[in-house]
DNA sequence: GTTTAAATTAAACACATGTTTAATTTTGCT
DNA sequence: AGCAAAATTAAACATGTGTTTAATTTAAAC
């Protein structure tokens, strides 16, 4: 894929990265990314216009290729309950590789201040829970689903337990002796995620 | 119970917790909290030392008696599906009312920037877990919960949705035809609340 | 090689920040 | 009423902020 962006602003950007998902977007000045990033301060604004341009920059050039990758999945031809279980990996994959963006996009733009930026990113989100719907759904014809399920609310369980057990890394890596880098993105990567599609599949399949 | 703050410090405990939570603690100014609180600037530097110790007394003040509540309900003589129900409510509920004081939480704390005051929030944590634990330990013992789940996984799953949820209030506000606040904070009373609940049963009961 | 545009720079700008100071007012006590 | 402690104030302080300017260097085009 073409980049509209050249090298100079790309380094911009992932320094930006870094230290938005560190410190936060108000916790963060225009001179520390420059510093880092080995720049004049005034490139920011040459390249970008502001700092609430940079994060919008930031947002385009990480979050361009998700929607691909899920309609790529939907296409596949294979049950309903595996479908869900791969988009439950796909998702905490795709986050957990770009940790940094997604860090930044769960803080910054919760916020009310943020809400011009909002746009753009609830249409991807919309996009997301549609393709979610088209897999429940099907499910539920096969006779495999339950249909009392609130199709929007899975996705918070889905991604809110995935983040808010990343969020509070320090604490779990304290509580599951998590004590390398690697152990706990293998956690990530089997545990937790087990852990979610067991509970997806328990939550579509349990008849009370 | 007593508290320890004073009328005036209590006015600036509850006007800085508003701008926290709205604007992030790095997105307010004493000033702001000063001209909202109606007080002078240096009264923050006077009560509380500074803006940094201001965000620990806040969270003292808040954080006192969830764990009381949770107590009591370990004593209650309910069946632990039921008990676990309470829980889930009792956790949403709590935090709901307090809306403020856990976005904060939930925003500032998981930065490494703020790691001295995290000791005693990881502490109230740990105390959680444990009375999670007795209750799911007893319906294994009873035969009614299935013994391959990961309970230190189970609070991300009810915490993070409902987190998930209410930190993307616009975006579900506007996709569930949430008008209101009442309507809002019903829609997190009942359906929400009944689908963690549901998911959790799920998990917890489900045999593959 | 000269010209033109793009990239880069240090400095300045105007304003916001957290905190402290020193002076004044209010309060509680005898 | 007189006094000492506490509360409150406006102003100052030093530093940090995002952004702009005007000058200089680099690169590209002819």
């Amino acid at each position: 894929m073409k980049s509209n962006f050249n090298d100079k602003q790309i380094q911009i950007l992932e320094v930006a990265e870094t230290l938005f998902s560190e410190k936060g977007f108000d916790g963060t000045s225009i001179r520390n990314i420059a510093k880092l990033a080995q720049i004049n301060v005034a490139m920011v604004s040459y390249y970008f216009g502001s700092k609430e341009r940079l994060l919008e920059s930031l947002i385009v050039y990480r979050t361009s290729d998700l929607k691909l990758q899920l309609e790529k999945l939907l296409q596949e031809e294979i049950e309903p309950l595996e479908k869900i279980n791969k988009l439950i990996a796909l998702y905490i994959d795709r986050i957990n590789l770009n940790k940094g963006i997604y860090r930044i996009l769960h803080f910054e733009f919760t916020s009310k201040k943020r809400e011009q930026n909002i746009q753009a990113f609830s249409e991807l989100r919309k996009g997301n829970l549609k393709s979610l719907e088209l897999i429940i759904e099907e499910g539920q014809k096969k006779g495999i689903f339950r249909k009392d399920v609130i199709i929007p609310l899975i996705t918070p369980t889905i991604l809110g337990t995935f983040f808010h057990f990343h969020m509070n890394k320090p604490f779990f890596e304290n509580l599951l002796n998590l004590k390398t880098e690697d152990l706990y993105n293998n956690y990530i990567k089997t545990n937790l995620t087990n852990h979610i599609q067991q509970t997806i599949k328990a939550l579509l399949i349990y008849e009370s």
